[in-house]
DNA sequence: TTGAAAGCGCTAACAA
DNA sequence: TTGTTAGCGCTTTCAA
């Protein structure tokens, strides 16, 4: 910028009046700058200008996500990223992987590098450690998991409503012994899957069957494994509710293997690409990462134009998109 | 920084010693500061850091990608995230969709912030925009299809070779009519698979038929308008080569729509979620994101480690996952 | 081993 | 309309 002014014979500050296009310039002087800017190939420092400036603004937020590689993440982070690019401002992203340390420390690396925000898919149990931060200004907003021990505003899926919505569905059909293939209970939306399960039993009169619910699954393979299980057992389920995609999936694998895949119901939480190409088609409860991502921005962006308002939690709703599996009816 | 300073009563000096580690300093002062630093929150500015620091190094990284939402996007990331986590390097990303002045854009928003490399999914015909910032000493490498007036590191997948396999795979089992739905040619990747499905018919001593052959097609839907209109031709391809993931499902589409998913052979190039669990399962010509994504990373920190060797160009392979599809043989 | 002074590239506040 | 001076939070250089 120095070498600017020289060029230009005007003083560091008419330069960067020019760059920021403040108003108060003489035109002639603006070309004159202009015109020695590009000659230099001239990129303002941005992380300077953020260090001086009185707002600090960095036009950079932060984003913690369980895994970029999967597809949940990756809509969101699109989405977010649709949201914070009309505004010029650019994202970090980083995968946590369910490492809770892994989430403070990113947490802190971003931090340090001044962001502006952070949309948190948290992976630990205890979010109090971002306090500080929010005391100092840092606008936080949760996605997915609410936060633990910390208020802030929070975008989520209705997970208790979408599971009890996914098994009611497989009961209208006449379902009575339904199976429940659960991720890890550690995960407060596998714990309210859970739950919602249970509510549609409970809704129809039905206990739930201790032989017919697996939870704790994390993996397509666990999730394989349970479900031929629970299929070889004594009195096996005529519907499976899978709480999530590589549960789903994992169930799908399982029914196929014992070629059950047409006769044994299925409803999956969450949708995943090329559901409805399977044979038979997969009847899911889909989430809404696209909106949730946008709203979890558009909250941000509020915040960080001065909202002060106390926080907000936003449900996102699911919505049940029946294909083929899940309305498979019992054996008659 | 300063408030630590006053309140362990050192100078400003030790306080960054301290939080950089730097030897030389008691340990009675050390903890002192460590102290003070622990009691105000203190987290040390990065930005500011590099501002002032000789290497000017901020510890970041820029990803221009594709589609972040998209599968081939979102792993390369992960595995770039994975390289760069090992250094506590992070990393900005953002989508192109296929657009050139998007890429200019980012590219510049990324320098404004002056991210210490980049690694670029080029969108745009010419990257000479960027001759300036390499020149300036910003690593860059290109992704998946090579920079064009600009010499630069790229790691590259076997495009050509690629589709070659995978058409030849088709031949072999007897096909003589194969078609080819491809994306648009404006893109360096659609063309050298094109020319790769060129290749295996010459290797067979056949010409490719016209009425065959489908460029152009960006979305599930037109492949899937394109591979009915070319079965429903006067002398329909007895196999098909898709040239990429979505003109892939697009033709999967058109198959069943006709009920031709059991006799007209298809092999498509890149690998998708759940091919192998489709009715018939998918035959694919598989890129290898994860690998790409690893290489280029590690290439990228080479240079900024100091490598000053001439540009390189990684070839990573593809692989034929015979699953199904690919292994139809024509009608007798 | 510790610290004082200068300055990275930029903008705020004020002056001319 | 233009410029000067100070200083954002930190590290470098050099001195004590």
């Amino acid at each position: 910028m120095r070498d600017v002014a020289a060029l230009a014979r005007v003083s560091l500050k008419t330069v960067s009046r020019v760059v920021n296009r403040e108003p108060g310039v003489s035109p002639a002087l603006t070309a004159r700058v202009e015109r020695a800017a590009h000659q230099l190939d001239f990129v303002p420092d941005l992380t300077a200008s953020s260090l001086r400036r009185a707002d600090r603004q960095s036009a950079t937020i932060g984003l913690l996500l369980k895994n970029i590689a999967n597809p949940f993440s990756a809509s969101l982070y699109r989405a977010v990223e649709d949201v914070a690019r009309a505004r010029g401002v650019v994202a970090f992203a980083g995968s946590l992987d369910e490492d809770a340390d892994r989430e403070r420390d990113l947490a802190g690396l971003f931090a340090a590098r001044r962001v502006d925000g952070l949309i948190v898919v948290p992976a630990g149990k205890d979010q109090s450690y971002l306090q500080k931060e929010q005391q100092a200004g840092l606008p936080i907003v949760f996605v997915d998991r609410p936060p633990s021990f910390l208020d802030a505003d929070a975008v989520l899926t209705d997970n208790r409503e979408g599971a009890r919505v996914g098994v009611r569905h497989l009961l209208r059909f006449g379902h009575r012994r339904v199976a429940y293939l659960g991720d890890l209970l550690t995960i407060t939306t596998a714990r309210e899957r859970h739950d919602g399960y249970l509510d549609a039993l409970a809704g129809a009169r039905l206990t739930a069957d201790p032989d017919l619910v697996r939870d704790d699954l994390h993996t397509s393979d666990e999730a394989e494994s349970a479900a031929l299980e629970l299929m070889g057992g004594a009195l096996p389920p005529t519907a499976i509710f899978a709480s999530q995609n590589l549960v789903t999936i994992g169930a799908i694998r399982a029914l196929r293997r014992l070629g059950l895949q047409h006769r044994v119901a299925l409803v999956g939480f969450d949708d995943f690409l090329l559901a409805d190409l399977l044979e038979p088609a997969v009847t899911v409860v889909a989430q809404d990462p696209a909106t949730i991502g946008r709203v979890a921005a558009e909250t941000l962006f509020r915040r960080l134009d001065g909202d002060r308002s106390p926080a907000s939690t936003v449900i996102v709703p699911t919505r049940l998109i029946p294909r083929g599996t899940g309305e498979i009816p019992p054996p008659a």
